[in-house]
DNA sequence: TTCACAGTGGGGAAAAGTGGGGAAGAATGG
DNA sequence: CCATTCTTCCCCACTTTTCCCCACTGTGAA
């Protein structure tokens, strides 16, 4: 659990900053997630993904909708040089993020979420963890 | 979510400025969108997307039909010295931009919306953003 | 206790965004 | 063809936001 300070900052954990690549060279891109959450991507991971959205057809009304989705709220920013990043106000009102931040490391990206709505989104989840595990990994 | 000011001007966010080529040297056209919304091309994607209409068949009635919606209301503008674009009163009667405008970058180009038929537009997709992430990202 | 590192807070310069005056050019009417 | 009005756009000035930098606190290890 970290804090937001007012102007909006989250201090990145140092356990986190270690597995970003340095090619990445502390650049950032906060977007939101597909739940009610925002993800940072190091600039080289929302390279493959922006490469990937290139791919979609934008005569298809569909693709359209997604791709405005995603770039919609997304913002390049930057490290300051306290390792913290500056989460534009439109996002943390999407996610609903106020004095406090869950930080959850992924494999590509790092997901930020209020902790209460993390809470109860795991609740929500009917299946359980071990279930998911033996659909999941074959 | 962005101002227009009396004079139908509209400052192009730093963010995304950034983003276009510098052979695009400031210059933009503006013309409809597929939705109810604007499409700004910096001068080099509108070029592309030129010799692609030139490829129809001006013998094919829905090709013409095309070609005059996309060129009808399109319009050459450059930015003045704040990086501001002004939007001819046409445009922005058809895509209700009043007071505010909503800026989004997509890839090629930029869109503007009025936040108010954006937010409309979002809610009347029967789809969510969720289900669509995961169909059209493979 | 001291050092090092992680995280927090805030001042202030610089950049971004907004508003409006007025010259230059285009359109309209006589 | 000239005069008047309207529009466009260039430039200056003001406000707001961003972000860069410095300082402080707390914790854990030596």
């Amino acid at each position: 659990m970290y804090s937001v300070d007012e102007k909006g900052r989250v201090s990145l954990p140092s356990k986190l900053r270690k597995y970003v690549s340095t090619e990445a060279n502390d650049t950032f891109v906060v977007t939101r997630g597909f739940e009610k959450c925002l993800f940072l991507y190091p600039i080289d991971e929302w390279n493959k993904l922006e490469s990937n959205l290139r791919n979609l057809s934008s005569y298809d009304p569909q693709h359209r909708r997604f791709i405005r989705a995603i770039l919609e709220l997304a913002q390049e920013s930057q490290l300051d040089s306290q390792a913290r990043i500056s989460i534009p106000p439109e996002l943390r009102e999407y996610a609903n993020i106020l004095n406090e931040v869950r930080i959850i490391g992924t494999l590509d990206k790092i997901e930020l979420w209020n902790p209460k709505v993390y809470e109860e989104y795991k609740i929500s989840q009917p299946e359980s963890y071990e279930s998911i595990a033996s659909r999941v990994m074959r």
